[in-house]
DNA sequence: ACCTGAACACCGTTCAAGT
DNA sequence: ACCTGAACACCGTTCAAGT
């Protein structure tokens, strides 16, 4: 006896799963038609279950944002407040480019609070924050650096790997551009 | 007697000229036809000038690139290279934020050896590339920094700008923080 | 030669009709 | 309640027909 209720459980499940593999192939401008053609559900199914674009994308993102602000967590624990923002800042920048076209949603999306997907970032960005302090209480980053500083400025490494995939290890190298700038070189 | 080759190029200044106020209004992803429309002059027309966006990109921006790359030399003359390149690469990245989309279209084509932007890209990486290394001769820069990351990251600036237009003085500051990283500072 | 706009194959979004 | 797909208003791109 398995209810509407049960289909439409598995009509939205069935609908997130065909995304992934749909948002991983085309980015984040994937066509929705295509998504609900290969999900082999009508598109009014779509727009039922996720009234936007962004709706979607923060579902298939939450996972994902899940686990980097349980990775933050236990990195604002570190001792090193410094390495903790630099290894947080690169698993940032791998989450952020999850997907083509992340990057530029993530960073629209901060200042967009009616978006769905502010939900999804704000955690991320409040992270970020959080490290930045604590780097910064240990005299390890310039004090006038602001988080939404930060957060563009490493959501921009992202960006430029997308558009440049010539080389995998981009992220490593421009972050560590980007921060021996930022980052207070010891007194010498 | 005004012949068919007159009304030709009419047609493609009305164009051009259009082309013009319609991407300032929506960006580089702008609808050709109502560019078309709007220049009152039937879509195969505009198609049969511009054969691809980017020839008209390419177009919209020789005029900018032209007058980019002749202060690249009279920056390159300048005795103080340090200065030139932080001058240069602030003006560039200005330009390159001409439109809404225009860094991602230019980051993008700078690998896309087909494209018609290709050609307009190249003379600013070229320049940068000019300015860098004589920065670099002048041991004011970090001797390991490539042009295509220098010009992947002033790129970055202007995207960051385009998408937080809060404050308008993003470029310097974005900028200045990733110098202060790249500049080697004086020893101290 | 050059121009036009219909034709084709796509979109995103809404909503009346079905179960 | 939930699902479907036609309908609407758009695209980019091509090309037969006109001058």
């Amino acid at each position: 006896m398995t209810g509407a209720r049960d289909e439409a459980r598995r009509n939205r499940e069935r609908i997130v799963e065909v995304a992934r593999v749909v948002v991983r192939e085309q980015g984040t401008q994937a066509s929705l038609r295509d998504i609900a053609r290969r999900a082999e559900v009508g598109l009014g199914t779509l727009y039922r279950h996720f009234p936007s674009r962004d709706a979607l994308l923060e579902t298939l993102m939450r996972r994902r944002v899940d686990h980097l602000t349980a990775r933050a967590a236990a990195l604002t624990a570190e001792k090193d407040a410094a390495a903790a923002l630099t290894t947080w800042l690169l698993e940032f920048s791998y989450g952020a480019g999850t997907y083509r076209g992340l990057p530029e949603s993530l960073l629209a999306t901060l200042a967009d609070q009616t978006s769905p997907l502010h939900a999804a970032v704000e955690p991320l960005r409040d992270a970020t924050a959080r490290l930045l302090a604590a780097a910064q209480a240990a005299n390890a980053i310039r004090a006038d650096l602001t988080a939404d500083e930060l957060f563009a400025l490493v959501t921009a490494v992202g960006w430029i790997a997308e558009q440049t995939p010539t080389l995998d290890n981009h992220r490593e190298r421009l972050l560590a551009l980007i921060l021996d700038g930022l980052t207070r070189p010891p007194r010498r």
